[in-house]
DNA sequence: AATCCGGGGAC
DNA sequence: GTCCCAGGATT
């Protein structure tokens, strides 16, 4: 198909079907489309929105969001996931307050040079913001692209990405790149779905060779699967009438900078740690559940501690006391608030209460 | 080039 | 349960 005819076909499409009334398509800037994307790496629009609207009235300019303290980010961020984009966000909006001066910029080399944003957010950015001639290649253009030209491969092989680049640059129009941008995320996300993808009702149908050949479910090619590791880790629960304990994780890695419940390999070394502090009281087992990444499993271990005194417990690194009733803004891992939740609602956990196990 | 980084939605 | 999603940083 001709590269002329493709974008037409897209932008014809996006007139009739394109999605137009998005939170951060209305008075569109650089700063709403730039949160936005950020936001939706690897994250979908309906997940996004609530997150998009708080984050919006909390921080309204990129100036409010370099001055507020990087835990009240997190808070806002708590479970977004991938925790470092917040924490990319938050550095990025400090560049843009010391080297442009509080105006986000509008130069692509600048935009790609923020934390956080890559070549395909950038491109998106200054495309939908401001219409400018950039190429994007998220999951749904791949997918459009890997099933319309027959790209075969996984898009995580540095060959089969660098050819969905080029086949992104050639169909890009140079006229209608905000339309057409959008148009191809929104053909992805709606038409050209992962599974039973609605080839009816899409605008490259007389030209996708996938769907000339009935192939749609061999394209993108699927990641080698591998089956994940599993570890196993002890969440010490110690709770000082309405309040627990909780440390906060070093700033890079797993959970950055996010407040956990202290975690270890082994009871015993939980166990050690509480008798080094001199720490008095009966450690009560809960329910353990499993918590999975992308790259292994975790099967959590909750061991829960009533103790007499709040504190001696801030050694290493911050820590505080969090107060079950009035939380204060920081961000937490979706685990540690599934069992802050269930500590409100069950104030005292089963044998500590002296009840029977029945 | 390969690995790391989460949480949730779709199925 | 599995797969994957509006990717980027790190090594």
């Amino acid at each position: 198909m001709q590269t002329l005819q493709f974008s037409r076909l897209v932008l014809d499409w996006y007139d009739k079907f394109g999605r137009k009334s998005l939170p951060w398509q209305q008075e569109k800037s650089l700063y709403k489309v730039w949160l936005s994307e950020v936001m939706l790496q690897q994250t979908q629009v309906a997940t996004v929105i609530p997150y998009f609207v708080r984050f919006m009235a909390r921080f309204p300019t990129v100036t409010s969001l370099a001055n507020a303290p990087l835990d009240e980010v997190l808070h806002l961020w708590t479970g977004l996931g991938y925790y470092a984009r917040a924490r990319n966000l938050h550095k990025a909006a400090q560049q843009v307050a010391q080297r442009h001066g509080g105006v986000f910029p509008q130069n692509f080399d600048d935009v790609a040079a923020l934390p956080g944003v890559g070549r395909s957010t950038a491109g998106a950015i200054l495309s939908l913001a401001l219409g400018q001639h950039y190429p994007i290649l998220d999951g749904n253009v791949k997918r459009v692209l890997a099933r319309c030209y027959a790209v075969s491969g996984w898009p995580g092989k540095k060959e089969v990405e660098k050819r969905l680049w080029q086949i992104s640059a050639d169909v890009t129009p140079a006229a209608g790149v905000a339309q057409f941008n959008q148009a191809m995320m929104d053909l992805g996300a709606m038409v050209c779905t992962r599974t039973r993808p609605k080839c009816e009702l899409c605008p490259l149908k007389s030209g996708c060779e996938a769907c000339a050949s009935a192939s749609w479910a061999s394209y993108p090619g699927k990641k080698p699967k591998q089956t994940l590791p599993e570890r196993t880790g002890y969440f010490l629960l110690m709770q000082h009438d309405g309040e627990v304990f909780l440390a906060q994780r070093p700033p890079s890695g797993l959970w950055g900078g996010l407040f956990c419940f202290p975690q270890f390999e082994s009871e015993e070394a939980l166990r050690a740690w509480v008798a080094s502090r001199s720490i008095a009281g009966r450690l009560t087992q809960l329910t353990a559940f499993r918590h999975t990444f992308s790259h292994f499993h975790l099967d959590i271990v909750p061991m829960w501690l009533s103790v007499s005194s709040a504190g001696a417990c801030m050694d290493e690194g911050a820590g505080l006391w969090y107060n079950l009733a009035s939380p204060p803004s920081v961000g937490l891992a979706a685990p540690v608030e599934r069992l802050l939740q269930q500590l409100r609602s069950e104030p005292v956990p089963c044998c500590a209460a002296q009840s029977n196990e029945d």
